[in-house]
DNA sequence: AATAAATTGAGGTACGTAAATCATGTATCT
DNA sequence: AGATACATGATTTACGTACCTCAATTTATT
């Protein structure tokens, strides 16, 4: 016995050792052929089992499952849909304005429409007015089950959206949610980071990086209208609050995305509250933001945290204005969602890990270009 | 003119904004059928274009791509790899052994092996022994052109891995790197991260957190023949020397990987020095380190920033134990190798933005998992 | 003009799966 | 025994592309 086991492990250590999910050498595509020969039955069979369709018995049905597990066979997801003549139609919903982050997604938008097609699947995009549930609402209310198969949008919480979405889900088009969710609405998935623990994130860093451990910070939001910034604020305050007593946070500057007025809001905040140690730049209109920090020269004293990496914020991080940026991935959200349209329309399993969007920091030191 | 401006903006408003690069309503598989009868000539021709075959006239080429490129042709990448009978067969190299990292990576390539196949794709594992580059060498050695379309290791920087790389490579095999690079090697990618920008980024978090701005920081690795230990500590050094002169940074302790023997080396450090405020896990062993912490009730005294989210590190970032981990997201690592591999078997292009690693920061309140 | 060479077209087969038709087999019920 | 339902097999077409052969046409060369 002892030799036995020596021999073996000898020879895992001189050659190598396979792990039991190796293919080995004879790595073949494993085809309804190669099932069909193994459990003695016919393509058409193989077919009718795979496809759920009637009049094979009930021990065929168990056969033929066996031994596609035994032998490891996979359906040829592309091969399946070209024989099915199957498309996937998407569309984006991506609110126009100059915000800086929806810019990013529409560029993926576009990047996908261009490159989708190969896996058969067309993407296209509309510009929403932004803030307009109205016109959201117009928007799903026009979309029909033969023309899309998923539509996926940035949720605009306001009265009617929810109901809207129904409408939608029920003639048969995949409703997927974007950057905002809108919880308990029959949106299939919702893709996009938890923004409540994007605010405590915030707050933990700023709470952690601030020296005196005392002293004002400053919240800029876009609006306490939407949804997303509501929620960062609310985590934000909650780790303030309970673990960092010696900050106060002062109430919420709403800059609605403009540079302009959040510069003038900043400006005034700084002027007001000169021991201003901290900013949690909730939304957009991080330009206004810089400005203000630089007309004042407080670059180096108030430690800011902001929201999303843009060429702006990039280069704050780079110059030390900005001392962490929290990140939600554009472009892995653009391409999460294609795969969970195809995944929903398909009733087909997804990958979890891959689809979670990360809430991803960002010091000077881990920027990427 | 003012008028038909206005027009169009009020449209605009009421109904919706098509982006340019929208499909609209028809979209539909554009194939090189729909090349051929626009470009008038017969599919032949434009498979003999298409696939860079002789006997076609300059200018008809000419035409034929200007007509790919008017309506939007993309070949259909999976059809045609049926067509050409083409599958990819990929070698993954995972050192074996404890270490919790490598496990996730072998983890995801089992996960891979079982899914890739719906992409004509087919994935091994070989475990390897590790810090062993002859090992390592005979495996690259023993990979033969029609066996293996890819490999992709984790590198150990030995002696004759560089030439058994190149080998690989003329041998016409893609050779791809996973996690630790060897640089100026004739593998085709790197697949991982900066470890020197990483090493910056952990020093730049503790520096930040650490309190009082004054005192001594461990560094724990598992050992200094890894480059990756190597390049992260110096990036730590960097930092700190430069930017936090009040922190003194200690000789590295060395616990190979060995949960008993880091907790031994830490727990004499602590025993040292009783003014350590900081340290730095470079490589693995965390339970080790945690024990040791543990023991000596410096869990909430000590700042402990850690690569690799491991169930260990998850559980002490949440405890309080660690502060900050760096992580290199390994789901990501395989996807991404793996699409490398394809990528340039086929000459073809890839997003760049997709398979950059990115150096992940975990806190408490981003946690997943 | 005659010949050779280059270019283009037409058509087929293959890849792996879906979906349909039609034929055959087998058991069940009257 | 005959009718009926069910189970299965055999075969075909289609999807979009690659690649092959053979014929037909155009162009260049002598």
């Amino acid at each position: 016995m002892k030799f036995f086991c020596d021999f073996i492990k000898n020879d895992l250590r001189t050659s190598f050792f396979v792990l039991p999910y190796a293919h080995g050498k004879n790595m073949k595509r494993v085809t309804v052929h190669d099932v069909a020969a193994e459990a003695k039955v016919s393509l058409a069979t193989v077919d009718r089992v795979l496809n759920g369709r009637p009049g094979v018995k009930a021990a065929t049905i168990e056969r033929v499952n066996t031994v596609v597990k035994k032998i490891g066979f996979t359906r040829d997801w592309h091969a399946a849909n070209m024989a099915k003549r199957r498309d996937y139609k998407i569309r984006f919903l991506i609110p126009e304005g100059d915000n800086a982050f929806m810019a990013l997604l529409r560029e993926e938008v576009k990047a996908a429409s261009q490159v989708e097609p190969q896996r058969r699947t067309f993407v296209e995009a509309n510009a929403i007015p932004p803030f307009d549930g109205e016109a959201l609402v117009r928007e799903l209310d026009n979309i029909k089950k033969d023309e899309v198969t998923g539509v996926v949008f940035v949720a605009t919480d306001a009265p009617g959206v929810k109901e809207a979405i129904k409408r939608l889900a029920e003639r048969g088009v995949i409703p997927i949610t974007l950057v905002s969710d809108i919880p308990n609405s029959m949106r299939a998935h919702f893709v996009g980071i938890d923004h409540i623990a994007a605010g405590r994130t915030a707050a933990s860093l700023l709470g952690r990086f601030i020296k005196p451990n005392k002293g004002k910070v400053a919240v800029v939001a876009g609006s306490m209208l939407l949804r997303d910034h509501v929620d960062r604020r609310f985590g934000f305050e909650q780790v303030i609050s309970s673990e960092y007593q010696g900050i106060e946070v002062l109430p919420v500057c709403e800059g609605l995305d403009d540079n302009k007025m959040t510069q003038l809001l900043v400006e005034a905040s700084l002027k007001t509250h000169p021991d201003l140690i901290g900013i949690y730049n909730v939304g957009a209109a991080k330009r206004g933001l810089i400005s203000a920090l630089k007309a004042h020269n407080k670059q180096d004293d108030v430690c800011v945290v902001a929201h999303d990496l843009t060429d702006d914020s990039r280069e704050a991080l780079r110059d030390g204005t900005f001392d962490a940026v929290i990140n939600q991935d554009p472009p892995h959200q653009v391409r999460s969602a294609i795969r969970l349209v195809r995944a929903y329309a398909d009733k087909s399993a997804f990958e979890e890990s891959q689809e979670r969007i990360k809430i991803d920091i960002f010091l000077r030191d881990n920027l990427i270009d």
